[in-house]
DNA sequence: CGGTATCCCTGAGGATACTG
DNA sequence: CAGTATCCTCAGGGATACCG
């Protein structure tokens, strides 16, 4: 059971109320890449330059689109700065630093299962 | 900041301690069907066809796949009873459970943004 | 019931080159 | 630097039909 306070045995109706939410936030989430650059920028804001070092294996073409895509759910904000050659930064929003406690949860159990399969 | 007690500003290093986790959790929990799977199996053991009417939008074929991955990844087990026709049931492991956390947070947050979304 | 087989198609994703 | 443009490929997903 995922909470013995809420859930009962084959109740459909309880399970639409947790499927539902969850379903929304896989749509923003979604990709490989989403969750990583929000992980990147949650360490401080980064020019795009940065973010493709740091997110290892993503390309620019990606990298691209999905910040633009995150910018549209307001998770990510674009700052232009007008030197030369022009800098861009990108900074987590606040509502994208509400990810916290997913992201910690995503980590705590991709650490425990390191330790599963290394274990075997 | 996702950690105060971690996270300093611009630390790399740190950086990929996050990373490199998370990115274990999204490859296993990949797509959009996996989570709401294991969510449905959460609420108790299913057939397969109680699990393609639960979870609205799934192809037989697509249902299939995913559950190979899950059982491969021990987070789902696959019981063949011998009747006529054929019963399968599907139940969650021990170790598919471990996601509890995960889930929460994701529905926590997908409630939250769907409100803030209807909210605007 | 619990799937597989087949076909088709879109779109994510890599490689490379190029621009303001 | 911060991307876009182009070309390509290939896995994933839907639709439909079928099987034990």
């Amino acid at each position: 059971m995922i909470n013995k306070k809420i859930a009962k045995p084959s109740s459909t109706g309880e399970c639409i109320k947790m499927l539902l939410p969850v379903r929304d936030s896989l749509d923003i989430l979604n990709g490989k890449w989403k969750l990583p650059i929000i992980i990147a920028l949650s360490y401080g804001s980064k020019r795009f330059k940065e973010l493709q070092r740091e997110i290892s294996g993503i390309t620019a073409k990606a990298l691209s689109k999905e910040l633009k895509d995150l910018e549209v759910n307001q998770l990510v904000k674009r700052a232009v700065f007008d030197t030369k050659p022009v800098t861009v930064e990108y900074t987590l929003t606040d509502y994208g630093q509400t990810l916290d406690k997913v992201i910690i949860e995503l980590r705590n159990w991709g650490v425990k299962h390191r330790k599963r399969i290394i274990g075997k």
